[in-house]
DNA sequence: CCCCTATCCTGAGGGC
DNA sequence: TGCCCTCAGGATAGGG
């Protein structure tokens, strides 16, 4: 499921066989996928135009093209973008496939569709509400020293609803939420008030350190849901501490993970680690 | 106004 | 062996 790293993996993969390059055609546009604009207008706006920085946001995928828009992907829970070979055998739920000139084809495959495509300015896309407004950036060097304020200020909610916010903070998911609670040891039901401030700074660290090492590790792969642009997984699911982990010994205290639901998702952490407390 | 819940969707996997 | 049931969850709309 791509968060962060994941998304980040595929942006720093696509930039050196997109950026430059030319939309010939676009094969392939399922209208289901596409939240803004509409099909008729998505095909010429996109028609022709070169592609030239591919940047991620939180993880929303922002590819910048020559008219001054941006052409965003967001890969839901099981999307993937990848490049072909144009005759490539097509697989189910390829719902765009764009022709660049270079005769490859950059393809985007979502069979669970939680995914999105849109296309605009980005301040029209933000008006529309089509784009979110997003919270801060964990891997950005301000991170750690500047978000225990806006975290903070959410004293009533459970510690991992923030972390899950991408208002607050951008890119991070409940595979790494989980991961970030459990070196931090906070339990995630916790509320935020409960976290004195250098606590708070404590688990953006953790945040910021988790989605950096699974980055380096190609990210997060479950049953190859997520593949990169060459349709290669990440490593770090041998890398992971507590998700998906219910059952096995905790890495630290050797006591069985829990996995408990949360916000119609699952937490997984150590009940002896990640006791719930002040201070 | 804020927070919680249901909903979307399909494939994988477990159990009988 | 094969079928059916459950489960996975990012974001958002709507209800309480």
């Amino acid at each position: 499921m791509p968060e962060l790293p994941e998304v980040e993996t595929i942006v720093r993969d696509l930039n050196p066989h997109l950026s430059g390059q030319v939309i010939a055609e676009v094969r392939h546009l399922n209208p289901a996928v596409l939240r803004h604009p509409s099909a008729d207008l998505f095909v010429p706006a996109i028609t022709g135009q070169r592609a030239s920085s591919i940047r991620r946001r939180g993880k929303f995928i922002q590819i910048a093209l020559g008219s001054g828009e941006l052409l965003v992907v967001h890969l839901g829970m099981t999307g993937t973008l990848t490049m072909e070979p144009s005759g490539a055998t097509l697989r189910p739920h390829t719902h765009l496939r764009l022709g660049l000139d270079s005769g490859i084809e950059l393809r985007y495959r979502d069979p669970r569709r939680f995914g999105r495509v849109l296309l605009g300015e980005l301040s029209t896309l933000e008006a529309l509400g089509v784009m979110p407004r997003l919270g801060a950036e964990p891997l950005s060097p301000g991170f750690v020293d500047g978000t225990p304020d806006q975290v903070l200020k959410l004293a009533h909610r459970p510690v991992k609803a923030v972390l899950l916010d991408q208002a607050v903070i951008a890119g991070c998911g409940n595979i790494y939420a989980d991961e970030a609670l459990w070196a931090a040891r906070v339990h995630y039901d916790q509320p935020t008030s409960t976290l004195s401030r250098p606590r708070a700074k404590t688990l953006l660290a953790e945040v910021r350190l988790v989605l950096g090492k699974a980055l380096a590790e190609g990210g997060t792969s479950f049953d190859a849901q997520y593949v990169n642009v060459n349709g290669a997984s990440g490593y770090f699911s041998h890398s992971l501490n507590v998700y998906g982990q219910q059952g096995n010994a905790c890495p630290r205290c050797g006591r069985p993970i829990v996995r408990e639901q949360f916000m119609n998702r699952s937490s997984h952490f150590c009940e002896h680690c990640q006791a719930f407390r002040s201070a």
